[in-house]
DNA sequence: GTCTATACCCAGATAGAC
DNA sequence: GTCTATCTGGGTATAGAC
């Protein structure tokens, strides 16, 4: 009964033609086929990845077919193990994208030194801004670490962790220089990921809160301004 | 790749025995076979449900099959659809309970209506104990909360919502009477989760941040010590 | 009440026609 | 590069023996 699984008799086959394909674009360069060619397979890859992203957010990676996928795109699924050799691979590039994205975020710290107080602002700004902008890159990313990574532990232990400890380092750092209260930085970081990344990943649970259908610009300026408060009266000095 | 899935060749069927049946413990009541039968009943639907919620906790409701979860209790799946009609029946049941225990960590803040500063310190430490005493609920909670809640909307509706409800209710109290900050209580309340929550949903990779194979008591109490003053700092007056 | 056998379907993946 | 056909395994669920 979770999966709606389609009823199988009519087949809702070409409804969506997808990107309608550059096929009369540029008949007069050098190599024109070639191009069209990898042009196209481009889009129909890109379909697929955020179609994918999509579904493996609401559902991780065990809920997901690749024929739902492939329906998702106008597509089969023969069609989409061309492009893609296997279900894992796919999820893997998926994943690979996602933290592409979480981690272009995750930079402000480093981006202001010399600057806790306005450092501080940006990273909270720029990771709700994340949650409001890519929630499903935040949820795909939530699935695989509640599972405990069993794909991706070793991209993330690889591109994240390091990130994470440049960003207590730069913590630390503060506090030796006086610019900021003594504390434990990898905590502190903890709690700006869960308290951002909540309003991706537990948007359906805070709309029933909030009591609308979905979360609207004004409650991540609320959510914002509530953060930044509690974080830089906790961390400046008095 | 990713279910191990057994080699299907040797079977490792009575492996597990498991809870040996109290056959003769008693034959002098009035009914004692109904008795005994029922008592089995209920031992091997607990273990069904415990292995459910670990396995749904790690895989999500589509990455766990009812095999695999027979398996882990010794049982045929056949026999294990004997007790639960269907699997999606079974994780109703599992969520069920998870939703019991939940619950039972979060009304800190009505037992102490007329003292903010005691009830948040209260509210806090229940809901990180939960967190590690009881990781698997939170997981599948958490698994359930960011697909959406497909199957659990209604209950979360009917029994989470009021609960928090009432305690914005609270926190809204408190301001009005001046004893403390006025604020948005529902985005407190939704930090309240997210940085409790966070040590048993993202333990993997909190882990992974601390550099230790698992999270520890000393670091549960340096959670709480921060959340505690964070909150502290922001809710109650000057 | 529990196990064996099995129906039936859908999953991921491959082969080969076009 | 896309399609049809098909393989194989595993999925949920049921029927019937014991």
């Amino acid at each position: 009964m979770k999966n709606p699984a389609p009823p199988s008799s009519v087949k809702p086959k070409a409804a969506k033609p997808r990107a309608a394909k550059p096929q009369a674009a540029e008949t007069t360069g050098a190599k024109p086929k070639a191009v069209k060619v990898s042009q196209a397979r481009k889009l129909l890859e890109a379909d697929i990845l955020a179609a994918a992203k999509r579904l493996f957010a609401q559902r991780g990676f065990g809920g997901v077919s690749l024929d739902h996928i492939a329906r998702e795109v106008g597509a089969s699924k023969q069609n989409l193990l061309y492009y893609f050799p296997s279900k894992e691979e796919l999820y893997r590039r998926v994943l690979h994208g996602v933290l592409d994205v979480w981690l272009s975020y995750m930079d402000a710290l480093s981006q202001r030194p010399d600057d806790p107080e306005q450092a501080l602002r940006e990273y909270i700004a720029g990771k709700l801004r994340f949650s409001r902008e890519h929630p499903d890159d935040s949820r795909v990313y939530a699935n695989e670490v509640v599972s405990g990574a069993p794909i991706f532990s070793a991209e993330i232990a690889a591109r994240v962790i390091p990130a994470v400890q440049a960003d207590v380092a730069i913590l630390n750092r503060w506090a030796e220089r006086g610019l900021c209260r003594p504390l434990d930085g990898r905590h502190l970081m903890v709690l700006l990921w869960a308290s951002t990344q909540v309003y991706a990943d537990w948007a359906s649970q805070i709309s029933l809160v909030l009591g609308k259908p979905a979360l609207e610009e004004a409650d991540f300026a609320a959510a914002e301004a509530l953060i930044v408060d509690m974080v830089l009266r906790t961390v400046l000095n008095d």
